[in-house]
DNA sequence: TTCACAAATGTAACCGTTTACATTCATGAA
DNA sequence: TTCATGAATGTAAACGGTTACATTTGTGAA
């Protein structure tokens, strides 16, 4: 139905090759036919099919994105700089979420495959065992993750060292005063970044000098934070002093829930969170946590994906530099009452 | 480089209609011919090409999603229905946001038109004056708004009664004792649904015998919600004792500001939010808001579109049903001291 | 066995571009 | 005027599928 390179090209009564060039600036055509040829791509309103287009170059400068979810704001925020990046050297996104399934992700990147997208995005739930990437590599298929850990594998990856982040955090904390740390975290099944940030958690925990924190995993999807809470809770002088949450909409319910349990943060608690959403500066208490530069994080991966595909760089894995944001959420340990002090685990830790 | 269905028709001995005819079970094909097909297919690892398909049977199979941003969960919601219903009917998405950005908006419809997208699911700043939804008029592409007011110019549009809600939002809150009502909005110019909400609030406040809502119009982009709220709240008896927010985003961020300006929620002010965002039910106190079906807004408007593609509906606009959540971060109004009672302005409407 | 008819398969044009290569045109030098 | 040369333009073959139509094959009835 609507015009093509031929319609113009006879009522210019030029060649398809003209207006080819014309419309591509890849070839030179006198001033008075490119005027025709103008005047015709006018009249008849053409717009050049991208997709004859990608069939005759075999690409499409089309880019697919495949994340968890965007329920998470950390994501959409990836996707907004990837978004910005895609837009500005003139590529396309496909986009989808897979919900955590792994087999949603691989009927995805099938589809993604039979459009010919030029390369990929992508966050998974385990770059080390991960079929869909494995299809990639076999295809040739260029790819960049984003927020994976970086691996065995050498796959390359943008993202923030999330031990050093895990463990900066249980230094924090531990500064503030805190002995008895807590950590609340997503399914680590679904999520190889909350893990490492665990690792680095309990390693900095431990360089602290403070028992080992109780870890609480947690369903995240489905989240009833308060019912989670409550047990550990019921006895508060043993429980955490300070929670440590494996991304910020966690620790957003996390306050929440100390909240509806009566307890303040952070004077009874303090909580730090992880992604450093912006909403976290506006809330009251603001959100303490670790920021990492997603919006940055999904302009990287697109750069180096461009990059690559125009053959100037060969694929790496990129670590960009996270930050403490000290918000309200965390503040000192309470001083211990006596009998606490006689009672508490962290006692026998304790300097003299 | 990837193998063609030339390619699997020599190695499998037959032409390539009956590789497309098994490929698509289109037509039959005997068991022993289908076995040898299935075999070549699968010895050189085929995959149909999309775009191929698409040149030769003038389809895509794709629709194009331009939405304001992503950073409001909101549109990272209705994007998660969107890519549901999508992906269950086997349709691809290309997508992008436009960050409120006219000249984006029709950069991005462009590029859309030009891989020629089966359709459009879009939110845009004004329906009636759009420059975008004259040119998919003229071009005949179809398309759904969410969000959008119903308009004029009669544009299909899935949405809620935004009017409605507003006065809804008003009732509550005077039900609740309040008398000075207060309405923080994001930029109506960026936002019909900000303003139809505004209407129904003013109207729903009349209508409750309460004086003339003040409105406050912030950059919801960047926001500074405590420096916008403190000069409200310097004489507080004056103040809105309830504020009624555009987006739940806002609402948020509002109930933030107030806690650090030294008021408490609901206690000296009651908020109420728009959306429905889910981290809302978490945090403490619990967002009030007007919930819309957001995930919903998005499954209903993909099935309209792709209904509409197989020609089976014609174009219409849709009100799905809002409802009131009323959290805790909406209480009932103070008992106004006796000096409050004098000085303030609602006080001659108040019933006697 | 022959024939009619249906089932299975094949042929080739077409979808809308790009582009290597061929051709024509304009220009200035001889 | 003729010719060489470079600039401008044209021709036609891809690219990877689908599909109308033609052809071949297989089946059962006469």
């Amino acid at each position: 139905m609507p015009a093509t390179i031929r319609d113009v090209a006879s009522l210019a009564g030029v060649s398809v090759a003209t207006v080819s060039r014309l419309v591509n600036r890849s070839g030179k055509v006198r001033d008075d036919t490119a005027a025709r040829v103008q005047a015709a791509i006018e009249a008849l309103g053409f717009r050049p099919s991208a997709v004859g287009r990608n069939l005759s170059t075999s690409q499409t400068r089309s880019l697919g994105v495949v994340i968890p979810s965007l329920t998470n704001p950390v994501f959409a925020d990836a996707v907004a700089g990837i978004n910005e990046e895609a837009r500005a050297r003139d590529y396309t996104l496909m986009f989808t979420a897979t919900n955590y399934d792994r087999a949603e992700e691989q009927g995805i990147v099938d589809a993604f495959l039979a459009y010919r997208v030029d390369g990929l995005i992508l966050t998974v739930a385990d770059p080390e065992d991960s079929l869909v990437l494995d299809l990639l590599e076999r295809e040739g298929v260029p790819y960049v993750l984003i927020y994976n850990q970086p691996n065995a594998k050498g796959r390359p990856t943008v993202t923030v060292d999330n031990v050093a982040a895990g463990r900066e955090a249980a230094e924090a904390l531990a500064k503030l005063g805190h002995r008895r740390l807590g950590m609340v975290a997503g399914r680590f099944s679904a999520s190889d970044r909350a893990l490492a940030r665990r690792d680095g958690f309990l390693t900095g925990a431990r360089a602290a000098g403070c028992p080992d924190p109780l870890v609480l995993e947690v369903d995240f999807v489905d989240l009833n934070a308060e019912e989670a809470l409550r047990p550990l809770y019921q006895r508060r002088s043993e429980a955490p002093s300070a929670l440590f949450c494996s991304n910020d909409l966690l620790a957003m319910a996390v306050v929440g829930a100390l909240g509806r349990l009566g307890l303040s943060v952070p004077d009874d608690v303090s909580v730090i969170g992880f992604d450093g959403l912006a909403i976290g500066t506006q809330l009251h208490p603001t959100l303490a946590t670790i920021v990492q530069p997603s919006r940055e994080m999904g302009r990287a991966a697109t750069a180096q994906l461009l990059d690559r595909l125009s053959g100037e760089v060969p694929p790496r894995t990129v670590t960009l530099p996270h930050s403490l944001r000290l918000g309200e959420s965390a503040g000192p340990a309470a001083k211990p009452s006596p009998t606490e002090l006689r009672d508490s685990p962290a006692f026998e830790d304790e300097e003299t």
